[in-house]
DNA sequence: TCCGGCAGACTAACCAGTCGGTATGTCGCG
DNA sequence: CGCGACATACCGACTGGTTAGTCTGCCGGA
Protein backbone atom coordinates (compact mmCIF):
# COMPACT_ATOMS: atom_id res chain seq x y z
CA UNK A 1 0.00 0.00 0.00
CA UNK A 2 1.07 3.21 -0.46
CA UNK A 3 1.58 5.88 2.14
CA UNK A 4 1.53 8.83 0.68
CA UNK A 5 1.55 12.21 3.26
CA UNK A 6 -1.67 14.32 3.17
CA UNK A 7 0.27 17.26 1.74
CA UNK A 8 -1.14 20.55 3.37
CA UNK A 9 -3.29 21.94 0.71
CA UNK A 10 -2.43 19.75 -1.92
CA UNK A 11 -5.22 18.00 -1.26
CA UNK A 12 -7.73 17.29 -4.02
CA UNK A 13 -10.53 15.70 -2.51
CA UNK A 14 -13.92 17.42 -0.59
CA UNK A 15 -16.62 20.08 -2.04
CA UNK A 16 -16.77 19.27 -5.40
CA UNK A 17 -20.34 20.90 -6.05
CA UNK A 18 -21.78 17.28 -7.25
CA UNK A 19 -22.99 14.63 -4.65
CA UNK A 20 -19.55 12.78 -4.81
CA UNK A 21 -18.13 14.27 -1.41
CA UNK A 22 -18.94 11.69 1.93
CA UNK A 23 -18.93 13.82 5.01
CA UNK A 24 -15.66 12.85 7.45
CA UNK A 25 -17.57 11.17 10.12
CA UNK A 26 -19.04 8.78 7.44
CA UNK A 27 -15.76 8.01 5.80
CA UNK A 28 -14.64 7.32 9.15
CA UNK A 29 -17.11 4.72 9.66
CA UNK A 30 -16.75 2.96 6.68
CA UNK A 31 -13.34 2.63 7.20
CA UNK A 32 -13.51 1.25 10.35
CA UNK A 33 -16.02 -0.94 9.73
CA UNK A 34 -14.00 -2.38 6.99
CA UNK A 35 -10.98 -2.69 8.64
CA UNK A 36 -12.59 -4.13 11.41
CA UNK A 37 -14.31 -6.84 9.82
CA UNK A 38 -11.23 -7.60 8.55
CA UNK A 39 -8.56 -7.34 10.98
CA UNK A 40 -10.40 -7.21 14.32
CA UNK A 41 -10.96 -4.43 16.68
CA UNK A 42 -7.52 -4.62 18.36
CA UNK A 43 -5.34 -5.45 15.45
CA UNK A 44 -6.72 -1.73 13.81
CA UNK A 45 -4.74 0.99 14.81
CA UNK A 46 -6.52 4.18 15.17
CA UNK A 47 -3.31 5.43 12.43
CA UNK A 48 -5.36 2.80 9.75
CA UNK A 49 -8.58 3.87 10.44
CA UNK A 50 -7.62 7.68 9.72
CA UNK A 51 -5.19 7.01 6.69
CA UNK A 52 -7.88 4.65 5.05
CA UNK A 53 -10.34 7.84 5.72
CA UNK A 54 -7.99 9.86 3.86
CA UNK A 55 -7.79 11.93 7.51
CA UNK A 56 -5.88 12.41 10.66
CA UNK A 57 -6.41 11.39 14.14
CA UNK A 58 -7.09 15.12 14.49
CA UNK A 59 -10.50 14.66 12.42
CA UNK A 60 -11.41 11.07 14.25
CA UNK A 61 -11.16 12.32 18.10
CA UNK A 62 -13.02 15.54 16.78
CA UNK A 63 -16.14 13.38 16.15
CA UNK A 64 -15.91 10.32 18.19
CA UNK A 65 -14.89 10.48 21.55
CA UNK A 66 -12.64 7.56 21.51
CA UNK A 67 -11.92 4.09 19.41
CA UNK A 68 -14.14 1.91 21.45
CA UNK A 69 -16.85 4.66 20.71
CA UNK A 70 -16.21 4.25 16.86
CA UNK A 71 -17.39 0.48 17.97
CA UNK A 72 -20.06 1.02 19.36
CA UNK A 73 -21.82 3.43 16.72
CA UNK A 74 -21.15 0.43 14.59
CA UNK A 75 -23.21 -1.62 16.70
CA UNK A 76 -25.99 0.54 17.14
CA UNK A 77 -26.15 0.89 13.74
CA UNK A 78 -26.34 -2.70 12.97
CA UNK A 79 -28.90 -2.97 15.90
CA UNK A 80 -31.18 -0.15 14.84
CA UNK A 81 -31.88 -1.01 11.37
CA UNK A 82 -32.46 -4.66 12.76
CA UNK A 83 -34.64 -3.61 15.04
CA UNK A 84 -36.79 -1.56 13.13
CA UNK A 85 -37.15 -3.99 10.39
CA UNK A 86 -38.09 -6.75 12.88
CA UNK A 87 -41.06 -4.39 14.10
CA UNK A 88 -42.36 -4.03 10.54
CA UNK A 89 -42.40 -7.65 10.44
CA UNK A 90 -44.32 -8.65 14.01
CA UNK A 91 -46.43 -5.80 13.75
CA UNK A 92 -48.10 -6.58 10.16
CA UNK A 93 -51.46 -8.55 9.68
CA UNK A 94 -50.89 -11.74 8.84
CA UNK A 95 -50.87 -15.39 10.60
CA UNK A 96 -48.38 -15.60 13.11
CA UNK A 97 -46.69 -18.22 10.69
CA UNK A 98 -46.41 -15.46 7.74
CA UNK A 99 -45.01 -13.17 10.29
CA UNK A 100 -42.01 -15.58 11.39
CA UNK A 101 -41.40 -16.52 7.97
CA UNK A 102 -40.53 -13.30 7.00
CA UNK A 103 -39.08 -11.67 9.71
CA UNK A 104 -36.84 -15.33 9.83
CA UNK A 105 -35.79 -14.87 6.16
CA UNK A 106 -35.88 -10.97 6.50
CA UNK A 107 -32.93 -10.96 8.99
CA UNK A 108 -31.12 -13.28 6.84
CA UNK A 109 -31.01 -10.95 3.71
CA UNK A 110 -29.96 -8.05 5.43
CA UNK A 111 -27.41 -9.73 7.67
CA UNK A 112 -25.90 -10.50 4.55
CA UNK A 113 -26.34 -7.33 3.12
CA UNK A 114 -24.04 -6.35 6.15
CA UNK A 115 -21.84 -8.50 6.63
CA UNK A 116 -18.76 -6.98 7.81
CA UNK A 117 -21.29 -5.49 10.58
CA UNK A 118 -22.17 -8.52 11.45
CA UNK A 119 -18.79 -10.14 11.57
CA UNK A 120 -18.13 -7.33 13.70
CA UNK A 121 -20.87 -7.72 15.88
CA UNK A 122 -19.98 -11.53 16.95
CA UNK A 123 -16.46 -11.11 17.15
CA UNK A 124 -16.10 -7.80 19.18
CA UNK A 125 -18.48 -7.65 21.92
CA UNK A 126 -15.66 -8.08 24.47
CA UNK A 127 -14.08 -5.44 23.23
CA UNK A 128 -16.44 -2.60 24.23
CA UNK A 129 -16.22 -1.28 27.79
CA UNK A 130 -18.01 -3.14 29.75
CA UNK A 131 -20.75 -0.05 30.12
CA UNK A 132 -21.52 -0.03 26.32
CA UNK A 133 -21.71 -3.82 26.06
CA UNK A 134 -24.51 -3.49 28.61
CA UNK A 135 -25.98 -1.09 26.65
CA UNK A 136 -25.93 -3.63 23.33
CA UNK A 137 -26.59 -6.74 25.33
CA UNK A 138 -29.97 -4.66 26.26
CA UNK A 139 -30.99 -3.77 22.96
CA UNK A 140 -30.06 -7.08 21.62
CA UNK A 141 -32.27 -8.80 24.28
CA UNK A 142 -35.38 -6.29 23.29
CA UNK A 143 -34.72 -7.91 19.70
CA UNK A 144 -34.38 -10.98 20.84
CA UNK A 145 -37.77 -11.06 22.96
CA UNK A 146 -39.51 -9.49 20.19
CA UNK A 147 -38.54 -12.76 18.20
CA UNK A 148 -39.05 -15.06 20.84
CA UNK A 149 -42.89 -13.30 21.29
CA UNK A 150 -43.32 -14.33 17.90
CA UNK A 151 -42.69 -18.28 18.00
CA UNK A 152 -44.82 -18.23 21.23
CA UNK A 153 -47.39 -17.02 19.78
CA UNK A 154 -47.66 -19.60 17.61
CA UNK A 155 -47.00 -22.33 19.84
CA UNK A 156 -50.21 -20.98 21.62
CA UNK A 157 -51.92 -20.95 19.18
CA UNK A 158 -51.26 -24.58 18.14
CA UNK A 159 -49.29 -23.35 15.01
CA UNK A 160 -45.93 -24.61 16.26
CA UNK A 161 -45.14 -27.07 18.10
CA UNK A 162 -44.30 -26.17 21.47
CA UNK A 163 -41.98 -28.94 22.37
CA UNK A 164 -38.86 -26.57 22.37
CA UNK A 165 -38.83 -23.45 24.52
CA UNK A 166 -39.50 -20.62 22.59
CA UNK A 167 -36.24 -18.77 23.73
CA UNK A 168 -34.41 -21.59 22.93
CA UNK A 169 -35.64 -21.88 19.64
CA UNK A 170 -34.87 -18.15 18.95
CA UNK A 171 -31.43 -18.50 19.86
CA UNK A 172 -31.31 -21.84 17.45
CA UNK A 173 -32.26 -19.63 14.48
CA UNK A 174 -29.91 -16.60 15.54
CA UNK A 175 -26.62 -19.18 15.80
CA UNK A 176 -27.17 -19.48 12.22
CA UNK A 177 -27.60 -16.18 11.46
CA UNK A 178 -23.95 -15.36 13.59
CA UNK A 179 -22.55 -17.80 12.12
CA UNK A 180 -23.84 -16.54 8.01
CA UNK A 181 -20.16 -14.05 8.48
CA UNK A 182 -18.36 -16.89 8.65
CA UNK A 183 -19.10 -19.14 5.81
CA UNK A 184 -21.31 -17.28 3.46
CA UNK A 185 -19.34 -16.04 0.41
CA UNK A 186 -21.21 -13.42 -1.73
CA UNK A 187 -19.48 -15.31 -5.11
CA UNK A 188 -20.73 -18.56 -3.96
CA UNK A 189 -23.69 -20.32 -5.43
CA UNK A 190 -26.96 -19.35 -3.53
CA UNK A 191 -28.00 -15.70 -4.15
CA UNK A 192 -29.06 -13.86 -0.25
CA UNK A 193 -32.40 -14.14 -0.73
CA UNK A 194 -32.30 -18.28 -1.64
CA UNK A 195 -30.26 -18.85 1.58
CA UNK A 196 -33.12 -16.93 4.08
CA UNK A 197 -35.68 -18.93 2.12
CA UNK A 198 -33.86 -22.35 3.36
CA UNK A 199 -33.13 -20.58 6.37
CA UNK A 200 -36.80 -19.59 6.55
CA UNK A 201 -38.00 -23.27 5.58
CA UNK A 202 -35.54 -24.91 8.06
CA UNK A 203 -37.04 -23.19 11.06
CA UNK A 204 -40.93 -23.40 10.07
CA UNK A 205 -40.29 -26.79 9.52
CA UNK A 206 -38.59 -27.73 12.97
CA UNK A 207 -41.38 -25.46 14.48
CA UNK A 208 -44.23 -27.92 12.78
CA UNK A 209 -46.85 -29.28 14.98
CA UNK B 1 13.70 -17.59 15.28
CA UNK B 2 11.37 -19.54 16.87
CA UNK B 3 12.63 -23.07 17.06
CA UNK B 4 10.21 -25.65 16.00
CA UNK B 5 8.99 -26.74 19.42
CA UNK B 6 7.62 -30.80 20.36
CA UNK B 7 3.97 -30.73 20.85
CA UNK B 8 3.60 -30.50 24.27
CA UNK B 9 0.82 -32.64 26.04
CA UNK B 10 2.46 -36.00 24.20
CA UNK B 11 5.11 -37.49 26.24
CA UNK B 12 5.26 -35.28 28.95
CA UNK B 13 7.02 -36.88 31.99
CA UNK B 14 5.17 -36.30 35.06
CA UNK B 15 6.99 -35.15 38.10
CA UNK B 16 6.51 -38.21 40.79
CA UNK B 17 5.71 -36.35 44.36
CA UNK B 18 2.62 -34.49 45.54
CA UNK B 19 -0.06 -35.64 44.08
CA UNK B 20 -1.71 -32.67 42.56
CA UNK B 21 1.40 -31.76 40.13
CA UNK B 22 0.16 -30.59 36.71
CA UNK B 23 3.11 -30.33 34.35
CA UNK B 24 4.17 -27.09 33.39
CA UNK B 25 2.96 -27.49 29.44
CA UNK B 26 -0.66 -28.60 30.45
CA UNK B 27 -0.84 -25.54 33.27
CA UNK B 28 0.02 -22.85 30.87
CA UNK B 29 -2.67 -24.16 28.44
CA UNK B 30 -5.23 -24.31 31.12
CA UNK B 31 -4.14 -21.18 32.31
CA UNK B 32 -4.61 -19.44 28.46
CA UNK B 33 -7.30 -21.09 27.71
CA UNK B 34 -9.38 -19.29 30.40
CA UNK B 35 -7.98 -16.18 30.21
CA UNK B 36 -8.52 -16.05 26.29
CA UNK B 37 -11.99 -16.78 26.51
CA UNK B 38 -12.23 -14.46 29.41
CA UNK B 39 -10.75 -11.25 27.60
CA UNK B 40 -9.78 -12.34 24.47
CA UNK B 41 -6.85 -13.08 22.36
CA UNK B 42 -5.14 -9.70 21.70
CA UNK B 43 -6.18 -8.72 25.27
CA UNK B 44 -4.39 -11.12 27.43
CA UNK B 45 -0.68 -10.55 28.10
CA UNK B 46 2.19 -13.18 27.81
CA UNK B 47 2.91 -12.11 30.88
CA UNK B 48 -0.86 -12.91 32.74
CA UNK B 49 -0.42 -16.31 31.12
CA UNK B 50 2.60 -17.10 32.83
CA UNK B 51 1.44 -15.24 35.89
CA UNK B 52 -1.89 -18.04 36.41
CA UNK B 53 0.24 -20.54 35.87
CA UNK B 54 2.61 -19.98 38.07
CA UNK B 55 5.80 -19.92 36.18
CA UNK B 56 7.47 -17.27 34.10
CA UNK B 57 7.93 -16.38 30.13
CA UNK B 58 10.96 -18.25 29.91
CA UNK B 59 8.97 -21.51 30.38
CA UNK B 60 6.52 -20.98 28.06
CA UNK B 61 8.99 -20.33 25.37
CA UNK B 62 10.97 -23.47 26.44
CA UNK B 63 7.54 -25.36 25.66
CA UNK B 64 5.79 -23.19 22.75
CA UNK B 65 7.38 -20.84 20.17
CA UNK B 66 4.87 -17.98 20.11
CA UNK B 67 1.56 -16.63 21.94
CA UNK B 68 0.08 -17.83 18.72
CA UNK B 69 1.13 -21.57 18.72
CA UNK B 70 -0.40 -22.05 22.21
CA UNK B 71 -3.39 -20.82 20.64
CA UNK B 72 -3.27 -22.97 17.93
CA UNK B 73 -2.59 -25.75 20.75
CA UNK B 74 -6.27 -24.93 21.86
CA UNK B 75 -7.78 -24.94 18.46
CA UNK B 76 -6.32 -28.52 17.59
CA UNK B 77 -7.09 -29.74 20.83
CA UNK B 78 -10.82 -29.17 20.15
CA UNK B 79 -10.33 -30.04 16.94
CA UNK B 80 -9.63 -33.71 18.08
CA UNK B 81 -11.50 -34.04 20.11
CA UNK B 82 -14.91 -33.72 18.37
CA UNK B 83 -13.47 -35.28 15.22
CA UNK B 84 -12.76 -38.41 17.28
CA UNK B 85 -16.65 -38.17 18.71
CA UNK B 86 -18.01 -37.63 15.52
CA UNK B 87 -16.39 -40.22 13.92
CA UNK B 88 -17.53 -42.83 16.05
CA UNK B 89 -21.39 -41.55 16.09
CA UNK B 90 -20.78 -41.79 12.09
CA UNK B 91 -19.66 -45.50 11.76
CA UNK B 92 -22.09 -46.83 14.02
CA UNK B 93 -24.65 -49.50 13.12
CA UNK B 94 -27.59 -47.98 13.17
CA UNK B 95 -30.01 -46.39 10.59
CA UNK B 96 -28.61 -42.80 9.70
CA UNK B 97 -31.55 -41.04 11.43
CA UNK B 98 -30.05 -42.58 15.14
CA UNK B 99 -26.70 -41.62 13.69
CA UNK B 100 -27.03 -38.19 13.00
CA UNK B 101 -29.22 -37.26 15.19
CA UNK B 102 -26.73 -38.89 18.19
CA UNK B 103 -23.85 -36.97 16.61
CA UNK B 104 -25.74 -33.56 16.56
CA UNK B 105 -26.37 -34.20 20.54
CA UNK B 106 -23.13 -35.46 21.24
CA UNK B 107 -21.19 -31.68 19.99
CA UNK B 108 -23.72 -30.34 21.83
CA UNK B 109 -22.71 -31.75 24.96
CA UNK B 110 -19.18 -31.77 24.06
CA UNK B 111 -19.33 -28.00 23.06
CA UNK B 112 -20.34 -27.08 26.92
CA UNK B 113 -18.34 -29.07 28.37
CA UNK B 114 -14.93 -27.02 26.81
CA UNK B 115 -17.23 -23.55 26.43
CA UNK B 116 -14.19 -22.16 26.86
CA UNK B 117 -12.27 -23.85 24.10
CA UNK B 118 -15.44 -23.10 22.15
CA UNK B 119 -15.94 -19.29 22.90
CA UNK B 120 -12.02 -19.02 21.77
CA UNK B 121 -12.70 -21.39 18.56
CA UNK B 122 -15.50 -19.10 17.05
CA UNK B 123 -13.66 -15.93 18.24
CA UNK B 124 -10.06 -15.58 17.68
CA UNK B 125 -9.89 -17.88 14.57
CA UNK B 126 -8.49 -14.61 12.98
CA UNK B 127 -5.74 -13.65 15.14
CA UNK B 128 -4.12 -16.93 14.30
CA UNK B 129 -0.62 -16.80 11.63
CA UNK B 130 -2.20 -17.42 8.03
CA UNK B 131 -0.86 -20.51 7.70
CA UNK B 132 -2.15 -21.86 11.41
CA UNK B 133 -5.47 -20.14 9.95
CA UNK B 134 -5.26 -22.92 7.24
CA UNK B 135 -4.85 -26.12 8.54
CA UNK B 136 -7.50 -25.25 11.47
CA UNK B 137 -9.98 -24.78 8.64
CA UNK B 138 -8.72 -27.44 6.52
CA UNK B 139 -9.30 -29.78 9.52
CA UNK B 140 -12.92 -28.31 10.02
CA UNK B 141 -13.49 -29.11 6.59
CA UNK B 142 -12.78 -33.05 7.25
CA UNK B 143 -15.32 -32.60 10.18
CA UNK B 144 -18.08 -30.49 8.22
CA UNK B 145 -17.87 -32.84 5.30
CA UNK B 146 -18.26 -35.98 7.57
CA UNK B 147 -21.76 -34.60 9.28
CA UNK B 148 -22.59 -33.86 5.54
CA UNK B 149 -22.27 -37.12 4.57
CA UNK B 150 -24.47 -38.37 7.22
CA UNK B 151 -27.25 -35.55 6.13
CA UNK B 152 -26.90 -36.63 2.19
CA UNK B 153 -27.53 -40.04 3.01
CA UNK B 154 -30.35 -39.39 5.12
CA UNK B 155 -31.33 -37.27 2.20
CA UNK B 156 -30.66 -39.52 -0.32
CA UNK B 157 -32.35 -43.30 0.75
CA UNK B 158 -35.42 -40.17 1.68
CA UNK B 159 -35.45 -40.39 5.65
CA UNK B 160 -34.43 -36.91 5.43
CA UNK B 161 -35.88 -34.07 3.37
CA UNK B 162 -34.13 -33.31 0.35
CA UNK B 163 -35.16 -29.93 -0.36
CA UNK B 164 -32.35 -27.81 1.56
CA UNK B 165 -28.62 -28.73 0.40
CA UNK B 166 -26.90 -30.77 2.55
CA UNK B 167 -24.11 -27.92 3.40
CA UNK B 168 -26.47 -25.44 4.29
CA UNK B 169 -28.45 -28.14 6.38
CA UNK B 170 -24.83 -28.69 8.35
CA UNK B 171 -24.41 -24.71 8.83
CA UNK B 172 -27.66 -24.07 10.17
CA UNK B 173 -26.68 -26.63 12.69
CA UNK B 174 -23.20 -25.60 13.69
CA UNK B 175 -24.68 -21.83 13.69
CA UNK B 176 -26.23 -22.93 16.78
CA UNK B 177 -23.74 -25.13 18.33
CA UNK B 178 -21.24 -21.74 17.73
CA UNK B 179 -23.34 -19.58 19.16
CA UNK B 180 -23.92 -21.91 22.88
CA UNK B 181 -20.88 -19.75 23.73
CA UNK B 182 -22.80 -16.92 23.78
CA UNK B 183 -25.93 -17.29 25.88
CA UNK B 184 -25.43 -20.60 27.61
CA UNK B 185 -25.10 -20.23 30.97
CA UNK B 186 -24.13 -23.37 33.18
CA UNK B 187 -26.33 -22.07 36.39
CA UNK B 188 -28.94 -21.40 33.64
CA UNK B 189 -32.47 -23.90 33.51
CA UNK B 190 -31.25 -26.51 31.15
CA UNK B 191 -29.00 -29.31 31.84
CA UNK B 192 -26.10 -29.63 29.22
CA UNK B 193 -27.88 -32.73 27.90
CA UNK B 194 -31.65 -30.86 27.66
CA UNK B 195 -30.05 -28.37 25.25
CA UNK B 196 -28.21 -31.14 23.32
CA UNK B 197 -31.70 -32.78 23.41
CA UNK B 198 -33.72 -29.91 21.90
CA UNK B 199 -31.05 -29.09 19.35
CA UNK B 200 -30.95 -32.40 17.80
CA UNK B 201 -34.53 -32.48 17.77
CA UNK B 202 -35.52 -29.61 16.06
CA UNK B 203 -32.33 -30.53 13.47
CA UNK B 204 -34.75 -33.73 12.90
CA UNK B 205 -37.75 -32.14 13.05
CA UNK B 206 -36.21 -29.46 10.38
CA UNK B 207 -35.18 -32.90 8.36
CA UNK B 208 -38.66 -34.85 8.62
CA UNK B 209 -39.83 -35.05 4.75
C1' DT C 1 30.04 -32.84 34.04
C1' DC C 2 26.29 -32.05 31.16
C1' DC C 3 21.74 -30.75 30.04
C1' DG C 4 16.85 -29.98 30.24
C1' DG C 5 14.01 -26.85 32.51
C1' DC C 6 13.24 -22.60 33.88
C1' DA C 7 14.04 -17.49 35.83
C1' DG C 8 13.63 -12.67 34.90
C1' DA C 9 15.77 -8.46 33.17
C1' DC C 10 15.93 -6.33 28.76
C1' DT C 11 14.76 -4.42 24.08
C1' DA C 12 12.62 -2.77 20.12
C1' DA C 13 8.32 -1.79 18.42
C1' DC C 14 3.83 -0.09 18.65
C1' DC C 15 -0.21 2.53 19.86
C1' DA C 16 -4.32 5.36 21.94
C1' DG C 17 -5.02 9.60 23.05
C1' DT C 18 -3.39 14.75 23.73
C1' DC C 19 -2.57 19.32 22.57
C1' DG C 20 -1.09 23.47 20.59
C1' DG C 21 -1.68 25.25 16.10
C1' DT C 22 -3.87 26.68 11.46
C1' DA C 23 -7.46 27.54 8.00
C1' DT C 24 -11.99 28.64 6.84
C1' DG C 25 -16.64 30.20 7.93
C1' DT C 26 -20.11 33.08 10.08
C1' DC C 27 -22.30 36.60 12.80
C1' DG C 28 -22.93 41.09 14.93
C1' DC C 29 -22.43 45.73 14.33
C1' DG C 30 -20.86 50.37 13.03
C1' DC D 1 -19.84 47.11 3.24
C1' DG D 2 -16.08 45.93 6.21
C1' DC D 3 -14.02 44.16 10.23
C1' DG D 4 -13.17 41.98 14.49
C1' DA D 5 -14.54 37.93 17.40
C1' DC D 6 -15.65 33.63 18.00
C1' DA D 7 -16.51 28.76 16.32
C1' DT D 8 -15.86 24.71 13.64
C1' DA D 9 -12.98 21.44 11.41
C1' DC D 10 -9.04 19.55 11.08
C1' DC D 11 -3.59 18.73 11.37
C1' DG D 12 0.39 16.02 13.13
C1' DA D 13 4.23 15.80 16.42
C1' DC D 14 4.56 14.03 20.91
C1' DT D 15 3.88 11.27 25.35
C1' DG D 16 3.34 7.70 28.51
C1' DG D 17 2.43 3.16 28.69
C1' DT D 18 2.29 -1.64 27.06
C1' DT D 19 3.95 -5.90 24.92
C1' DA D 20 5.96 -10.14 22.45
C1' DG D 21 9.89 -12.23 22.23
C1' DT D 22 15.18 -12.68 23.48
C1' DC D 23 19.04 -13.85 26.06
C1' DT D 24 22.07 -14.90 29.65
C1' DG D 25 22.59 -17.70 33.38
C1' DC D 26 21.23 -20.55 37.54
C1' DC D 27 19.94 -25.15 39.42
C1' DG D 28 19.27 -29.89 40.35
C1' DG D 29 19.26 -34.56 38.69
C1' DA D 30 21.45 -38.38 35.73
Amino acid sequence: MATPKTTPGGGAKEKAGAGGAVPVPQRLMAAATRLFSERGYDRTSVQEIVEAAGVTKGALYHYFGSKDDLLHEIYGRLLRLQQDRLDAYADAEQPVEQRLRRAAADVVVTTIDNLDDARIFFRSMHQLSPEKQKQVRAERRLYHERFRDLVQEGQRTGVFNAATPPDLVVDYHFGSVHHLSSWYRPDGRLTPQQVADHLADLLLRALRP
